[in-house]
DNA sequence: CTGAAAGCGCTTACAG
DNA sequence: CTGAAAGCGCTTACAG
């Protein structure tokens, strides 16, 4: 079972306890510190580690940061904390970074630069060691801002353009690519895209990604195949996905930029009083909770992203210990998980 | 456009910008201070500030608290914050914390007391002021340990059995019975209920107002009709709901104790050879992203945990306040919402 | 192995 | 309106 310490005694401090064990505060310090321990007698050691113990005393983690400067604390910027690709992305980071004693203060920028501004000034202000934008556009005022600063900065899941800052994302380009070569080889020809934001590295590369996998099958690639949704949700997805079945209604596939947009094409096929996969396929990117139980399954790249937040923790606390990171981006490999939202083009749909 | 700040000067501390402005530090602190800033002359005040901005100055906050003894900050503990009922609640209490100042630590106890009884403890030497718990069990080691600390302390989502600290959840039983009322008035008579941990204030109450339910409305409630899932997730409501219907064959609809579990007894319906609603109806609870688009879509209890978050807050920071709390227990009102996935019995599944 | 001293960077009660 | 002093609770280089 679970043991039940001493409650605190508030206001009981260090000082106090080395009077209470007949010692200088000094020794209380080292032998409490499981680093400095062997510093001290053992016998001296336990025996204020014993008062320690049943007088309830807490050690007061503030005094001790202000004394070394040093906070343990790492920040964590997320556009959406409610968004599903974000809670394993924390959780991955929250994992690594404990192991060394740090603890973690997220906050949600809600997609907003200023808000971010505001939001790293706190926690400048708190003394954060590093931070972790999950939030970074592609030439992103936040991360401007935290160069700037010259505090420790790493970011996950989207990648800044010029690399100012290590980043790891996975595979955009490989992801999307994989997914039209999975449509290619049910025989789709006439393939389209909805993508993310072009202001986010992730909407932008996987668009690249997708004329990269149009060329590689030796399907042209024109520009108004791709349609741009104005944020990653299904409202915006479906609008975007309208659009482009109104311009290319020979179009049998569409390749989306997560799965948000994917889920809003299939609203906006349904729209058109289509089916998906029947008369037009869909391929999402990410693999989030539930989109395997959604009608239809959704085709979808899977993506690691608690593996991303280990690996950007590893990354940040290596900058944080002054060592230098070899690797401006690391990208994760994603892999395509096949469901029920693609299928062989119907011909009756090529002939529309 | 956003505004970008003179870069900090590291080490530049307030004393050292009392220097340059040639003043005392106290004015300086003062000055900065948007409570105190009218205690000071006003062109003193300005060329202060300015001079702080011209030369990049950050306050230490890390400083402040120790002075102040207090840290404006609060700890929110939460079972697995890749669960999306828990980040909407986590948004809503740093919404309503941001406002005075807080910024909030979000700790993952992974459901396991030890770990958030380590993870308190952190906390507490962190010297945040208050904790919310969205992770109490109905006798929770957690709270008991938070109460030995004296520490400020709120429940949110589950409560404790004993109301031995305040709680804002929803209306767990209303919400079930809600179900079985929308059940009954379909024509089903023969209803069992798939329910969360007993554990668990959910797990509990859920369960209890499934049998009012029954008995508002005349049906006899049999205990083995209810059955325990062992976690709030797809498989265990899957298992659970396979013993159900393989020990009553004759129920038309099933009240699960959340989405998940609902989700897994739909597996389970398809598992036996059956469908949802044709065979079973099928209700769940917490309207969480995508049950809507699952097939069939599914009829659950609205909550809501962004509500619940901002109630939680606003409690925890009159308690740290030293105001009296009046309601040890917040009942938010939820909304059945009705999808696909319940139909009128079929009459052949009545007979079987 | 232990102690004495200094100091991390602020804030605030007190005095003028 | 401003200053001088004290102190929040630790840790660590230095001395012995």
């Amino acid at each position: 079972m679970v043991s039940v310490r001493r409650p605190a005694r508030p206001g009981f401090t260090l000082k106090q306890l080395a009077e209470l064990a007949g010692v200088h505060p000094s020794t209380v310090s080292r032998a409490l510190d499981p680093l400095k321990h062997g510093l001290v007698a053992a016998d001296v050691a336990d025996r204020i580690r014993r008062i320690a113990e049943e007088h309830g005393y807490r050690r007061n983690s503030v005094a001790a940061s202000l004394r070394t400067q040093r906070s343990t604390l790492v920040g964590v910027l997320v556009p959406d904390i409610a968004n599903p690709v974000f809670s394993p992305i924390i959780s991955g980071i929250t994992e690594v970074v404990r192991g060394q004693g740090f603890s973690t203060i997220v906050a949600d920028t809600g997609g907003e630069a200023d808000s971010g501004l505001r939001l790293v000034d706190e926690l400048i202000a708190r003394r954060v060691e590093g931070l972790v934008l999950a939030s970074a556009t592609r030439n992103d005022p936040v991360l401007n801002h935290c160069l700037a600063e010259g505090i420790p900065v790493v970011l996950v899941n989207r990648a800044d353009d010029l690399d100012r800052a290590p980043a790891v994302v996975s595979d955009d380009i490989l992801g999307m690519r994989a997914a039209v070569e999975h449509l290619h080889g049910l025989g789709h020809r006439e393939i389209g895209f909805v993508g993310g934001p072009e202001r986010l590295s992730t909407g932008h590369l996987r668009r690249i990604g997708f004329e990269q996998g149009l060329t590689d099958f030796g399907l042209a690639f024109r520009p108004d195949l791709a349609v741009e949704a104005r944020a990653y949700d299904i409202e915006a997805g479906r609008s975007a996905a309208v659009d482009l079945m109104r311009d290319h209604p020979e179009l049998t596939a569409i390749v989306a930029g997560n799965d948000l947009l994917a889920l809003g094409t299939c609203a906006a096929i349904r729209g058109r009083g289509l089916t998906c996969p029947g008369d037009v396929s869909v391929v999402g990117h990410n693999d989030m909770p539930l989109v395997d139980l959604v009608e239809p399954p959704l085709t979808t790249i899977r993506i690691g992203p608690r593996q991303m937040g280990h690996e950007a923790a590893r990354m940040l606390l290596s900058l944080i210990g002054g060592e230098a990171v070899h690797h401006m981006r690391v990208v994760l490999p994603s892999t395509l998980i096949v469901r029920g939202s693609t299928a062989p083009p119907n011909k009756a749909a090529q002939r529309r």
